[in-house]
This record gives C-alpha cells, sequence and structure tokens, in this order.
DNA sequence: ACCTGAACACCGTTCAAGT
DNA sequence: ACCTGAACACCGTTCAAGT
C-alpha cells in the first residue's frame, strides 16, 4: 500500500471534511493512511506544504473555467463572476478559505493562477501593472479573506442573541436587525464586490477618461 | 508579587513584541510572570481570550481619536484616515494584524469601536444600516486582512529573487519589477482603501444622485 | 526509495488540592 | 481569591536505522 502526494492530500481533504482543520494533524492524517507520522516527511517538506497542496487542490477544478473575458471591456462581469467561482470552491470545505488564506503562491499554483489571471485582466481594462497587480490583490484578498470570516463565523442564529445580546444598545446590533434574510451572506459578499469593482471603475475613469 | 489581566496583557505583548506569535505559549508567558501555567486560566478563560485582549490593547490608544468627521460629507477622508491609523496600530507589534483578524468582537472592544464608527459615519454618508455594516465590514476587513498579509511577508527583498524567482515568467513577476519602490507598502495599501472609498461613493451615488 | 522507532522539545487545558 | 502539582491528550519535526 504506497502512499503518493496525491493519496496524502485527497485523504487529508477527507479528514478536513471530517473533523475540521484544527484537528488535522500529522499524526492522525498518518494513521488514517496506515503510517507513521515521519513517513509523511519523504513526500512533503512540512505542514504547511502540505496544505499548500491542499489549498491547490481545493481551487484547482476552477482553474480551467479561468480564461478572462471575451472582450476586454467585460471586466466588471468576469470579476464578479470569478469571485462567486472562487467563493464557492473556498466554502466547499470546511475552513477551506483559512487553507487559502496561508498558502504560498508558489506552492499553491492554482491561487497563484488566479492572481495572474486578475492582473491581466486588470491590465487589459486599462490598469498599469502595477496597480493592475495591487488591484489583484486587494480583489483576491477580499474574496478569501471575506470567506474565512464567514466560514469562521459562529453560526447564523448564535450571533444575534448569544454574542450580540450583550452589544445590544450599539449599531452593530440594529444594523444586525435588519440582516435577517438567509441569504445575507451572498448578498454581502455581492455587495463587498460591487464596491471593489465600481471602484476599480472609478479610479480608471480618473486617468484614463475615455474608458 | 500578585499577578492581575493588565500585568498579564502587558507581559503578553513584550512577548509578542520579543518572539512574535507564534512563540507565545501559555508556559513561557506564565514563566516570565514567575507563575506556572494553569495560573492563568484564573485571569482568562482561554489562550484565545488573552488574544483577543491583547489585540483589544493594541488598539485601544487609537480609539479616543476615533469620532467621525465634523462634517458628514467628509467621511471619504475621514476613512482614509482611520485606515492610516489603524494599519499603524497594527504594524506597532508583530503579528498585530493576525491578532486582530481571529479577534472576538465582543471581548476586543477597540475593535469594536472600530466597527461601529465606521458603519455610523457610513450610515451618515447615506448607506442604509445594513449596506452601512456590510460596506464597515468589507473596509475593516481589507485593512486588517491586507496589513496581516504585509506583516506575515517574507522580507522586502527575498521575494523578488527568491519565491518569485521561479515564477519569473508570469505576469507577477513583471508586476513586482515595477513595484521596487522602498514605500510600496505604503503606495498599494493606501491604492485599495481609494478603490473601495470611489467604490462607495460611487454606489451611493447609484441609490442617491444629489450626494 | 520509502518508511519506522525513538526521541526532542514542546503545546492548551482540566481539576483536585493547597494557601 | 489566587495559585500549584500532576496529569491528560496531544503537537511538529529530526534523524539514525531498517527494508
Amino acid at each position: 500500500v504506497a502512499i503518493d502526494r496525491d493519496l496524502v492530500v485527497r485523504t487529508a481533504l477527507r479528514l478536513l471534511d471530517q473533523d475540521g482543520l484544527d484537528r488535522l494533524s500529522l499524526r492522525r492524517l498518518a494513521a488514517e493512511l496506515q503510517v507513521k507520522a515521519p513517513a509523511l516527511y519523504w513526500h512533503f517538506e512540512s505542514k504547511r506544504a502540505l496544505m499548500d497542496h491542499m489549498a491547490d487542490a481545493i481551487l484547482a477544478e476552477a482553474v480551467p473555467g479561468l480564461d478572462g473575458p471575451a472582450d476586454p471591456a467585460d471586466w466588471p462581469q468576469w470579476l464578479a463572476r470569478t469571485a462567486d467561482v472562487l467563493r464557492a470552491r473556498l466554502l466547499a470545505h470546511p475552513d477551506g478559505a483559512q487553507l487559502a488564506l496561508g498558502a504560498n503562491l508558489h506552492r499553491a499554483s492554482a491561487l497563484r493562477r488566479f492572481v495572474e489571471r486578475t492582473t491581466e485582466v486588470l491590465h487589459g481594462a486599462g490598469f498599469g501593472l502595477a496597480d493592475a497587480s495591487r488591484a489583484a490583490a486587494t480583489f483576491l484578498w477580499f474574496v478569501v479573506g471575506r470567506t474565512v470570516e464567514e466560514q469562521t463565523l459562529p453560526d447564523p442564529a448564535t450571533i444575534q442573541r448569544g454574542k450580540l445580546g450583550k452589544t445590544g444598545s450599539s449599531i452593530i446590533f440594529k444594523a444586525m436587525a435588519e440582516r435577517t434574510a438567509p441569504d445575507d451572506q451572498d448578498v454581502s459578499f455581492r455587495f463587498g464586490v460591487r464596491i471593489l469593482v465600481a471602484g476599480m471603475q472609478a479610479l480608471l475613469r480618473e486617468t484614463d477618461p475615455d474608458a
């Protein structure tokens, strides 16, 4: 029963699905593979490296659909769609966003592809290369970060009475009272995306008024 | 030599400054306080609670300067200034942003104050309460998250040759070649803030054309 | 080439017991 | 009220040795 990188990653993802990221240890993973923990060091140089490959595997299936927009001018729609796709992949596993957040772009090449494509698309939209890469980082950071928050959240109902019961006088409580729709997470995510896209459009108009 | 919450937090921040977040353990902290690790559980219910109080302490000094803008219409400048202040506080300690990222808003009340004030200011700018709180979350999330990335970065010079040497053909490498200024982190941070502020202005104009 | 045994140097947390 | 002793149930990582 020889193990290889791929089997290790797939088994790790299964444990992640079962028990979450902070119960994922090399010892438990090794046991699941019927091997001892140090054996994993033959295949991965560290736990972080393994986690980077997990993040890569999670995002890899979304990469083939990553071609830029047919018309460069359609970048706003492309960005919105890419944000949804990325978020969906991250939500497909518990703590998927956390995993991607700490990932090294060199090892998690699927994540790097997202960064590259987004930079290219924004460059095509009219940003200089430096600003395109800054805007891409801001954007992808928002998607991943926002999704971490969403995925880390206690749970839908607890928030209202549990934690925020004590901050009941504050504006946060009042605002939450207006955000009770079951799809509030989706709505809020897309609202953030709209802010970012609208902001990029505005900055483009500033420097390049005919866009 | 009785210890209290305040002394524990201050000592923890000193250890943080010396060795960083991942070398901060309750056992090391206890030793520094000349006490045994379980003693800390008299003062804090968990390590996370202690860390929340650390985050609170880091941000607390910025709270007195948090009053909203004199004129509600000046919210864009207020937002930009608040972003700079918050980032500066987070950068004042190693892994300060990490600490804030995971913090519970109920315990890290200084962070909650940032959320509240920002929500109020954006509500005053014309957003409905729900959208104001969404925009505030997006904004503060960006500030904290972006600062985590900045603070986690390998180090200024290593990036170019070390990691990205292998992705030399990619657009990331070309973009980085244009981002060599020593204050690139500041520039990029402010660029992100500009995107967000411009985006909020654009969304406000959509629904409320006389703003 | 791939894996084990044994160890190193730690963790957060609980809880009865001490003062 | 505040702290210790002792334990529970673990960690990631290294490295000589085995097959």
